[in-house]
DNA sequence: GCGCAGGGGGTCG
DNA sequence: CGACCCCCTGCG
């Protein structure tokens, strides 16, 4: 572990509150000072703006041009893709000028598993406690700068906790879902490194054998994780509202099925769907 | 200030 | 299709 210091120069599409706050990650804080720190690869990370200048300061294994590079998506042409979005019609076209600093990170993948189970019938603050906690509890404490960090637990670290402990630590029903994913993961019946080989479909199906893992939750891994695939559309009460508000004008937004959702995503977004949820999302929710 | 309902990034049985 | 745990928020 080392102390590195990692600067890009005129960076487009890359605003701190977009991509921390557009709802993909759980673990990253807004300092007083306007930066932004979180806990990644074993290692601690500051990301600060100044002007189009992106400055990156880190406890971290490894090199911190590559792990930055790799996690903020930063070879990806997002200036591409969002004069690609804007182009299908009006509202992707204000929504992606809305999002505009966005990038999908690459997330690992074990971490966002548990993080997205952790999110079902759940709101932001109390997700982003209970992953502080177990992590706290189960993780590798990490100083730096005077102050602890702990990394998030290993599927072996987080072997440890019983059933109880995890809802002494706030999981509420999820205690369960944690605790038999955890083992499905470790003994292998789930090969997280497989996964990632597979196309989209089988790998979705593949989560869903998981505990704890629905339709939204596999499509949120899949699309901010390391998996990285874009051609998914997760939809939860936010989309669904998005959707039919847009394109479907049901008088009622429940009685929208998931289906119909799919379909319009597919034939207007096609392979970036996810990309296109991601901005109409943000827009939408924080708007 | 504080106590109390209401509800939340879905999943499971 | 209803229940589900528990914190967070907002209102009285």
């Amino acid at each position: 572990m080392k102390q590195q210091k990692y600067i890009i120069e005129n960076q487009e599409s890359f605003e701190l509150k977009d991509i921390f706050e557009c709802g993909q990650c759980f673990r990253w804080n807004e300092n007083e000072d306007g930066t932004y720190t979180g806990v990644i690869n074993k290692g601690v990370l500051n990301v600060e703006k100044q002007g189009k200048k992106v400055i990156f300061t880190s406890v971290l294994d490894g090199d911190i041009e590559e792990i930055v590079r790799f996690y903020f998506d930063l070879d990806r042409n997002y200036e591409e893709i969002k004069a690609q979005l804007s182009n299908i019609d009006k509202y992707l076209k204000t929504s992606v000028e809305y999002g505009k600093g966005i990038r999908i990170l690459n997330q690992d993948l074990w971490e966002t598993i548990i993080s997205f189970i952790i999110s079902a019938n759940n709101n932001i603050p109390r997700i982003k406690g209970i992953i502080e906690r177990i992590s706290e509890k189960y993780g590798t404490e990490i100083e730096w700068n005077g102050k602890k960090y702990y990394t998030f637990p290993t599927p072996e670290q987080l072997s440890q906790a019983t059933v109880e402990d995890l809802r002494a630590l706030g999981t509420g029903f999820r205690d369960i879902r944690i605790y038999e994913t955890t083992r499905k993961v470790l003994r292998g019946e789930v090969d997280l490194n497989e996964i990632a080989k597979k196309d989209t479909l089988t790998a979705r199906d593949e989560l869903l054998t998981l505990s704890g893992v629905g339709p939204k939750v596999a499509d949120c891994i899949l699309l901010f994780s390391t998996l990285k695939r874009f051609d998914v559309f997760p939809i939860d009460v936010w989309v669904r509202r998005v959707m039919n508000e847009l394109y479907i004008k049901n008088d009622d937004e429940n009685k929208v099925s998931k289906k119909e959702i799919m379909k319009i995503a597919e034939q207007k977004f096609g392979a970036i769907q996810g990309l296109a949820q991601q901005y109409l999302f943000y827009w939408k929710r924080e708007a």
